[in-house]
DNA sequence: GAAGCGGACG
DNA sequence: CGTCCGCTTC
């Protein structure tokens, strides 16, 4: 079982770069982020044509996620609610979280707001809505211990996450404050499955548009599978897959794909 | 002598256009309207590298004229001042024309209003403006008999300039009012340098970006080159260059050359 | 309806 | 650098 996480900056846009890496790689689920379309404009049909079901939580013009799978999902849900209760609204105004069952575990797909800079209103949001993320997440393992929780985290992990961590903590998706919020949440029993097989540094899945960066590789990596303790266990293989980054007019993120046993 | 007339439709949009276009036909001086670009902005180094002296006269977004020359001109002016006195000031806001002395004739840049719908504002100020144009030739022609003006005119001089003159009083560009106005410029002392070398219909120099008008050939001659008695007897060859509007992402407009004797 | 710009966001 | 949108123009 293949499950892939990609943002991909308007599917729109990046319909056939998507459609095209769906039928070379066939993943089982793929876990979209940055959509940017309401769901009536969605485009399903190039998905569903490829014998995918398409479960979709989108706005205008801004974030946006979707699930797209081989087998139907059972429960999807969108947004915080219910697990969790008062929720400020504006953290459940922007679409960010969508979540399905899926071979008898729960996929959790997660678009994480940016943060924009240090100390700025949209970096405060950010750590805002990791409490909430937190209390999400407490509430789905009290009721399901198999959860995969993936997407665009807009945190890099660790120092060997970022080409140049000089000056990290002035940097956002770098600083301590943001990677306690992701810490709190791998301590509620999540590992990062990408370091099951893979301890380098310079493995990134994001590349500023800007400065060259994909060229020069200066990149990040941002993009996260967190697995529960039995989905840790049967993680297999974790890649990501540089290739459609090097397309014309690409997203500025590649997809990264877990594999599980089946069992 | 090879001086030609472009409406770019964005100076920075069509920047490739623009530069491969004077490697091919080394213009001594080219005329570009609707730059839309303030001056800070305009790219001049693509064309002082190739040699060119730069012009410009524009605008955040809309209108804005250049003059690109391979050798220094003299003697630039912008706008209707000081020819004329008492301007409305919204004809003199809006940039649309710039002139300036080459080899002792003095060539006139225009972007003509483009007047909208007939019986708008656009139309009037349309109309108000050639007023205004027709005072500040005059008084060009009385210190200089030689003068060369070019532009997008926004009027089709005659149905032969139309591809269905059908029901064009109704239509901006070709009513009788603007017409008049045009043939008051002409009356001055102008000639439409096309019309010495070629009495053909369906000759165009714009095409409509919507209803494939270029694939189908439904144009307009709007852009056009009028001479005074002694460039015109000098004028050998005036010729429309439909190459560049065939191009992927093309300016509306095709450039217009007319080339002079030496003399 | 096609295409431009500017501004927000990343 | 590249997305989207609202706006304006033609």
């Amino acid at each position: 079982m293949k499950i892939a996480t990609w943002n991909v900056n308007s599917i729109r846009t990046r319909l056939e770069h998507v459609t095209q890496w769906l039928t070379d790689t066939s993943v089982d689920v793929l876990c979209l982020q940055e959509t940017k379309v309401v769901d009536e404009s969605f485009p399903r049909s190039p998905f569903t044509d490829l014998g995918y079901h398409v479960y979709i939580y989108g706005q205008k013009s801004y974030n946006g996620v979707a699930l797209l799978s081989r087998t139907p999902l059972e429960n999807v849900s969108m947004g915080f609610a219910p697990e969790v209760a008062d929720v400020d609204a504006d953290l459940e105004e922007q679409k960010r979280v969508i979540a399905a069952d899926f071979q008898g575990y729960r996929i959790v797909n997660l678009y994480v707001p940016n943060g924009s800079s240090v100390g700025s209103d949209k970096y405060d949001y950010k750590l805002r809505w990791f409490k909430v993320l937190h209390r999400y997440l407490q509430s789905l393992l009290a009721a399901q211990p198999q959860v995969l929780v993936c997407g665009d985290f807009n945190i890099a992990p660790e120092d060997r996450d970022i080409h140049d961590p000089k000056g990290r903590e002035k940097q956002v998706m770098a600083t301590e404050a943001e990677r306690q919020a992701l810490q709190a949440i791998a301590d509620l029993g999540f590992a990062d499955a990408f370091r099951k097989f893979n301890q380098e540094d310079g493995q990134f899945s994001w590349w500023d548009y800007r400065a060259a960066a994909f060229r020069r590789d200066l990149g990040w990596r941002i993009d996260l599978h967190y697995l529960s303790p039995p989905l840790y266990e049967r993680a297999i293989a974790c890649t990501i897959d540089k290739a459609p980054r090097k397309l014309e007019k690409p997203s500025d993120h590649a997809p990264v794909t877990v594999e599980l046993t089946d069992s």
